[in-house]
DNA sequence: CTAATAGTGTCTCTGAGACACTATCTA
DNA sequence: TAGATAGTGTCTCAGAGACACTATTAG
């Protein structure tokens, strides 16, 4: 067996929508390098668990947290990524609705709090360009498959999933020929409630049909 | 500093079209675990070389090689994946003419050689998994980019084209509306050339108008 | 001429996009 | 009633798919 000095982390990329926006979740860099910086919530993996699991663990330390999304992005690699020592970093992106998601009080890292990802702070260590790469995979996967569900409730109105999808892309998108494709795909089906305090006529509340991710062409 | 005992190891995934068939490079292990059976080629990572370079250094150990395409897939991290202890392995995928790799002979592991996709024989480690999740990306990445000219000679026939498309997705292609949508696309240029010795019609020779990987939706 | 593959013309039907419209709620 | 947002009808035009056709080479 070869010998190498080579660490292994895992960084997250928490998305969610907040005040209309898309954010990011950042924590406050305590210890050096790059103390009081921002950064992305990450940790070592330990030896006894896969980087997925690395990736929950940490997630839970930060946060009290139920029904989020997580998928591997990529492996961030460079040699001086990391001015401590050679340290290989695998970023996972993880998508939440605002109201599952509690930031611990007494988390490890002081100011753990949303950011709007088009008004980011100086980050720490190349964290601005895992958060550039796991834009473009969001947007991507927006497009093409059902992974919008993971970031609304689950009881939802029809215009708060066009805004989503709006916020999201970045562009407009007219709402008549949304509705069309989204029921032509059968995304989504009626609860049969409606919006309720509303001064203004109340909307159906929908839930996405299937609670899995696929592939489908939404927009 | 943390302390971990994970070592990092890179495996290729080099797709060809050998014989009109979509086919993957494999050695045969000399040394155990696994010993003789077939798996990916791979290797550990050195301290002062990122992963894309180790995949390269890799490649060329077993190879000699020209004009490759080569896109990193994913982690895969699984506990017990290694019987030697714990090994986090990147997969890269690479997509190269067959006319553009000489397999080394004097490699460092023994007959090396390319197998067809669907008749895999048995391989070590979970490298099938790891085969079946590139096979995945490969063939969205046929439908969404213009990924195949790596795959294709730099001057081939619109058949030719057809054919890697037929092959890598695995469905039948009308060869009129293949024509137009490549030609509305701007995805091939005309070279001026035609096919020499073939006892029919000879097809005209094209060549991708770009030689970057770029977003398409080819069918 | 035949055999073989290269390459084209054109119809249909679906669906994306634009845009004006109607419906239902609260105060 | 007004004000606000929910939700619908319908025209146009591009393009995906089906399929029958013509063209050009060797021998």
């Amino acid at each position: 067996m070869s010998k190498q000095n080579i660490l292994i982390t895992v960084d997250n990329i928490v998305f969610s929508i907040v005040d209309q926006q898309l954010q990011v979740l950042l924590i406050k860099r305590l210890i050096e390098p790059f103390k009081d910086m921002r950064a992305l919530p990450g940790w070592f993996v330990l030896e006894n668990e896969n980087l997925e699991k690395a990736a929950h663990r940490e997630l839970e330390e930060e946060t009290s947290v139920k029904n989020i999304y997580l998928e591997q992005l990529y492996t961030f690699s460079e040699v001086n990524r990391d001015p401590r020592g050679r340290v290989i970093s695998c970023a996972y992106m993880a998508l939440v609705a605002r109201e599952n998601i509690i930031i611990n009080p007494g988390s490890d890292a002081a100011e753990t709090q949303f950011f709007a990802v088009n008004k980011l702070p100086k980050l720490a260590f190349d964290h601005k360009k895992v958060i550039e790469y796991a834009l473009q995979r969001l947007k991507w996967k927006m497009e093409y498959t059902n992974i919008a569900q993971y970031i609304l409730p689950r009881k939802f109105t029809l215009s708060e999933l066009q805004k989503v999808y709006e916020t999201i892309l970045n562009q407009a998108i007219d709402v008549r020929n949304f509705r069309k494709k989204i029921e032509k795909l059968w995304l989504v089906k009626e609860t049969g409630e409606k919006e309720i305090g509303v001064q203004y006529r109340p909307a159906k509340l929908y839930e996405f049909s299937t609670r899995k991710l696929e592939i489908v062409d939404v927009l």
